[in-house]
DNA sequence: CGTAACTATACGGCAAAGCGTATACTGGCC
DNA sequence: GGCCAGTATACGCTTTGCCGTATAGTTACG
């Protein structure tokens, strides 16, 4: 399969599956689900724990992180494994972490997209 | 001023901004007014006309760009020109088409996250 | 088989975010 | 100053997405 390269053009639905690609890493959650599993593989449980989120919640985003295949897992016995799937999306956060050491208080301050955590 | 090394700690305020800062990503008008200003400045009038969005849309759409760091601005008489401010964000774009190019049926599929446009 | 541990999915409710539209604001020209 | 062009902001409405919770499904053990 080769490696297509992908203009940086306007076409809509594009734009459409970049920003849905964006919104997968906008829940605090699933950011620190990826935080916590760049050091490492993890249960759910230990993410349930690591987190402090309900699991039935937590089980919903890391479905959402596995079908579009931020995550990968692998099961022994009762217990689910996770562990990030494509080292890139480790690339985005630390860009995103370097944007956000100098921008970070406008981004937290923004008005037009709200949350705190 | 020092850059500051952030690490990738599953902090809760630090992954509230940083899913923050993605949430500003997430929209597809953010998305094709940045790929367009990928190539060059415009004018507001500009990006009406090659997004088709309203003009009111735009401009708040604009107003987020701009308060969070992504984009900057310069004024002569009537018209306010728009260019990218920090080439970071055209790097995580480029990265975010890669994965996509990869897993973008995935992502476009997702029944976490909505959205066709 | 019954019970327990672990995980995934479903569902209704509520908050967040984008929408269309109207209006306010700034600059230019006669 | 009046009128127009260009842009920014405000507001109520609708849609999207996460919430808490319940339940379904899988595995392990006695």
């Amino acid at each position: 399969m080769t490696t297509q390269i992908t203009p940086l053009r306007p076409s809509p639905s594009a734009s459409g599956v970049t920003a849905k690609f964006f919104r997968g890493l906008g829940d605090p959650t699933r950011i620190r689900v990826l935080q916590l599993l760049s050091e490492g593989e993890l249960t759910v449980g230990e993410l349930v724990d690591q987190t402090g989120t309900l699991q039935g919640r937590l089980s919903s985003h890391l479905a959402c992180l596995r079908w579009c295949g931020f995550v990968t897992t692998r099961r022994e016995g009762r217990l689910v494994y996770y562990r990030i799937a494509d080292e890139r999306v480790l690339g985005l956060l630390a860009s995103a972490d370097e944007f956000i050491a100098e921008h970070g208080v406008s981004v937290d301050l923004c008005r037009v997209i709200d949350g705190e955590d």
